[in-house]
DNA sequence: GCAAGGTC
């Protein structure tokens, strides 16, 4: 063993700890709340090379990479293939021996492996059942770290090793997510075995000299970054399950959906990643709904030679305004000779892609073959399994200099179909290779997706795993191969001062389009020109055509949709994608297109409504950058979940509070039952004791949509526990006053009397104010009464008056289908509480005085009208009703915002960015809209349908020199029949 | 019954 305790002091530099350093660097190991029941114990850092060694008696090693490949592979290369391999308690995780030396340390190497994370996170057995508690609870719910189930047998094999060893080597892919595993493994050890001194073997590719290297030049596990997973699990957890239980219980049995799923299996979840991907989807299906096409004309030339026909294109493009169009048009007309001005011969090169990583191969698998992300990552997985392409989980897309390209190459030779393009690639005569090209990204962990076997098809493969394979083959000689090479004419011509091109390309040299069956590059032939060369153009035309909507969304699309917001990782994304069409928020049509359902579409427009953008990557990329500060050492775990969390808890509230904007959206879509939600039975209420039935869930005192007062079970429907309360009651509340009959042992008798769970048999006494017109002159108007069967006052009420719910009058508890049991109830204790806010729970301040109330997720729709609510504050000048906040399609305007009223006929309009500099808010017609406008929908169909004039083009059609356009027509701008879009006096916003 | 992140 090392005698001597080494520490790195500011500048990284290795020297002999002092006692205090041993003690409180802070790079020593150990988050105590992990192991709660062994001290931080300080680690040691090897000596640089060369330093003479305390001893040389043999150091026992455990050493854990992140899965089983990776175990396999180190430890083949540090024992030069002479490792011995025997069985753990894991099927998966086998455990090889080998003798090692670490800077003339001896070693005995025990190599095993995890299988990722080998920990969850999950709430406390109070808060597991999704009635156990009131959602919001969530964010402050006590949570816990467990090895679960299926994961029990490598934590004992880890333990069982790590007994005897005195080294425990960690070895978990180097990002944030590996070093969280390496400390859940440390947990896990450290357990067992508290004396342990602990490295990190940091290496970014599974070649000899690096993973050499990396046993040479151990390190310290990092706990920045471990702390920085640890956050965002909290964060995704507490966040997804609140949201989840929240809509689900909300939403569910409220309405009939259109979809076959039994309802008790239906859950309307919500998550960081998921929802922002169904963002994706429904705002590209809103902006298709919202286009509204435009008209634009461009004037077209032909000539027809021996040598064949030649497709000038102007210039200019296109043109919307008409008179400028027929203008120009009409000019060359009159002069139509052609002179060419310009003939540009270029050679132009065609380069292969880059290598291969998850997403390209997801994204290319579904454009070349309409695969499915998450099907493609179950072929790749197999076929990475049986050894046939390199690890498919990965972020990098260049080669490491150190790879042996020609190798891979060389085993494809032999291959009846590309075989013969490998060899030409080893040729040197054929001039074929190059060193492929680096996209930039690289993840330290893993390679590029490369096969790393021959094979001519295995007789097990079905044809997904051929064609996967053959991507993989074929993308990685590609990218070792020459770009293709074409030349490109270009020709230039001038007709009465309009400038025209067309151009053609040859292809000189395909190159790795010879192996790249996937991409193709056009050529066209174009006759010989040469410059100042005259002719009269065979046709010349102005023709129209309209813009046109974007298409959906592919799964290609929405991967880089999702890249390009940081949502999920390269191993994740096909999962949120996935989980769209498994909670039927949208469908994929055979060209992998995304629609979203009416469930996903309604559920984006009630949150869209509320003025938050949860469906937004905002969230995601917000945790993204706390992650980064954690790992950073600028921010610490706590501060980021602390801060983080309260946001989130307090825009939670307020959804919450805004949920009748969730039901007006699903009832765009769907019908209401008569069911009662679960949400409002269980309106949250305060507790009045914990109820005796299911011994769950409390109590709380509720008052139903028609007024009347109730004591229900928060676990209903699973407990159906219920006390009905007299129907004349005006007020009631919960008041902080114990009965001492129905609550065993309160007023210091046994100084309460707790059950296994820790909670007390309190009821809490209920003010009852009763309408002085509906009770007997004898009775008073306002009683402090128990519901827990001993308040006489109570019960004759009771029988007097009616409970003036469905159920038969009377005192005594009536339980939906069951006996009630009332004698046993119990609240938790320390639960009694004084003016709560019923918002956030917190007291010191009523509900409406709750500072949750602004929440910066809160967006505000009114940028610039200083209006707290997120409404709309612009007015529209004609008919005094809010406007709708919309954005510009047009040409000159595009993305720019808009206020516009939403009645058809006032054509009220003021720029956004106009508000408050004294311009705009005149009777301006409205341009042209796209983006979510909720507040007119109908019902799906009939939205926008008044708007959207007609439809794709159909209706544009030739202009006639005269300028006259078709008859039947209104101007695309305003909506005026009386002029077009080119004589509109109300153009002025459009420039 | 809930999240997202590893990986067999």
């Amino acid at each position: 063993m090392l005698e001597t305790l080494f520490c790195k002091d500011l500048s990284g530099q290795l020297k002999i700890a002092s006692k205090k350093e041993k003690i409180f660097n802070p790079r020593v190991l150990k988050c105590p709340s992990r192991s709660p029941k062994l001290p931080p114990k300080p680690l040691q850092i090897l000596p640089p090379a060369g330093t003479p060694m305390a001893g040389n008696r043999q150091i026992r090693a455990l050493n854990v990479a992140e899965k089983p490949s990776v175990a396999k592979a180190v430890a083949g290369i540090l024992s030069r293939n002479h490792a011995r391999m025997r069985e753990g308690r894991s099927r998966y995780n086998k455990i090889f021996e080998f003798d090692y030396t670490i800077r003339g340390q001896p070693c005995h190497m025990l190599f095993t492996s995890v299988i990722g994370h080998l920990m969850e996170l999950g709430f406390d057995e109070r808060y597991k059942k999704w009635h156990s508690c009131d959602p919001a609870d969530l964010y402050q719910a006590s949570v816990h770290k467990f090895v679960p189930e299926d994961k029990l047998d490598i934590k004992r094999t880890l333990q069982q090793e790590v007994r005897n060893c005195q080294w425990l080597i960690l070895w978990l892919d180097c990002d944030r997510e590996g070093e969280n595993i390496a400390f859940e493994v440390i947990e896990v050890c450290t357990e067992v075995n508290r004396n342990l001194n602990i490295f990190r073997a940091r290496f970014s590719a599974l070649i000899d000299r690096e993973i050499h290297e990396a046993a040479q030049n151990l390190d310290r596990p990092n706990q920045l970054f471990a702390d920085a997973v640890d956050a965002r699990q909290e964060m995704d957890l507490r966040i997804g399950a609140s949201f989840t239980r929240f809509q689900t219980m909300l939403l569910k049995d409220a309405f009939s959906f259109d979809f076959a799923t039994e309802d008790r299996n239906l859950v309307l979840s919500y998550g960081p990643c998921q929802f922002p991907t169904l963002g994706f989807v429904v705002e590209r299906y809103w902006e298709i709904q919202a286009h509204e096409p435009e008209e634009f004309w461009t004037i077209n030339c032909s000539h027809n030679s021996e040598e064949g026909t030649a497709s000038f294109s102007w210039i200019r493009g296109h043109l919307f305004d008409y008179t400028c169009a027929i203008t120009i048009y009409e000019m060359c007309v009159e002069e139509p000779t052609a002179t060419v001005t310009n003939v540009r011969q270029q050679e132009k090169l065609k380069y292969p892609p880059y290598p291969l990583s998850t997403i390209e191969l997801e994204k290319r698998a579904s454009r070349y073959f309409r695969m499915s992300s998450e099907h493609t990552m179950k072929v790749a997985e197999e076929l990475y399994q049986s050894g046939f392409i390199s690890y498919p989980r990965t972020e990098t897309d260049s080669f490491s200099a150190r790879t042996d390209l020609r190798a891979i190459v060389q085993e494809q030779q032999a291959h009846p179909i590309w075989g013969s393009y490998a060899q030409r690639l080893l040729d040197p005569g054929a001039a074929l290779w190059r060193n492929p090209g680096s996209g930039g990204h690289d993840d330290k962990a893993h390679p590029p997706i490369h096969p790393t076997k021959f094979s001519a098809g295995e007789s097990g493969w079905s044809q997904d795993h051929q064609k996967i394979y053959e991507l993989v083959v074929r993308h990685f000689l590609a990218c070792v191969s020459q770009p293709a090479v074409g030349a490109e004419t270009t020709v230039e011509i001038d007709i009465a001062g309009e400038q025209f091109n067309a151009s053609g390309r040859v292809i000189i040299s395909k190159n790795y389009l010879d192996i790249y069956r996937f991409e193709t590059w056009g050529g066209s032939v174009i006759p010989t020109y040469e410059i100042r060369q005259q002719f009269i153009p065979t046709t010349l035309t102005l023709d129209s055509g309209v813009t046109r909507p974007p298409p959906l969304l592919s799964e290609a699309d929405l991967l880089s949709c999702m890249d390009k917001a940081g949502i999920g990782t390269d191993a994740t994304m096909h999962d949120h994608i996935k989980k769209l069409l498994d909670r039927f928020y949208a469908t994929k049509d055979a060209n992998t297109r995304f629609t979203p359902t009416n469930l996903g579409e309604a559920l984006v427009m009630g949150y869209d409504d509320m003025g938050y953008e949860l469906w937004k990557p905002y969230l995601r990329a917000k945790m993204e950058d706390d992650m980064k500060a954690v790992s950073l050492g600028t921010k610490r775990k706590n501060e980021i979940l602390a801060s983080g969390l309260q946001e989130m808890k307090a825009c939670f509230l307020d959804a919450r509070m805004s949920k009748v904007k969730l039901f007006e959206a699903m009832e765009v879509f769907f019908d209401r039952t008569n069911r009662p939600t679960v949400e409002e039975q269980q309106a949250v209420g305060e507790v009045v004791r914990r109820c005796g039935l299911c011994q769950q869930a409390d109590m709380v005192l509720k008052r139903k949509p028609d007024g009347n007062f109730m004591v229900g079970c928060l676990a209903y429907p699973q407990c159906r526990n219920v006390v009905w309360l007299p129907g004349s009651i005006s007020e009631a509340t919960v008041t902080s006053n114990v009965c001492s009959s129905c609550s065993p042992g309160w007023s210091g008798m046994c100084g309460g009397i707790t059950n296994r769970n820790g909670i007390t048999g309190l009821v809490f006494l209920i003010h009852f104010k009763f309408r002085r017109s509906e009770i007997p002159p004898n009775y008073n108007a306002e009683h402090l009464g128990c519901i827990g069967g001993c308040d006489e006052t109570l019960r004759q009420l009771t029988e007097i008056c009616g409970t003036g719910s469905r159920n038969l009058p009377g005192m005594s508890a009536s339980v939906r289908g069951r006996t009630p049991t009332m004698s046993s109830g119990n609240i938790p204790a320390g639960n009694v509480r004084h003016n709560v806010c019923t918002r956030c729970r917190e007291t010191g301040h009523a509900a409406n005085d709750c500072p949750s109330l602004v929440s910066t997720f809160r967006r505000s729709r009114t940028q610039g009208t200083n209006n707290p609510t997120g409404e709309s504050s612009v007015s529209c000048s004609s008919c005094g009703e809010p406007c709708v906040l919309r954005t510009a399609n047009t040409a000159n305007n595009r993305g720019r915002k808009f206020y516009t009223c939403q009645s058809q006929e006032c054509g009220f309009f003021v720029w956004e960015d106009m508000i408050g500099t004294g311009t705009g808010g005149t009777n301006a017609p409205r341009p042209n809209s796209r983006g979510a406008t909720t507040a007119s929908r109908g019902r799906r169909g009939e939205r926008g349908r008044g708007r959207r004039g007609g439809g794709r083009g159909n209706d544009v059609t030739f202009v006639s020199a005269t300028g006259e356009p078709v008859s039947g027509r209104r101007c695309f701008t305003c909506g005026d029949p009386s002029h077009f879009a080119n004589a509109c006096p109300n153009r002025e916003h459009d420039k």
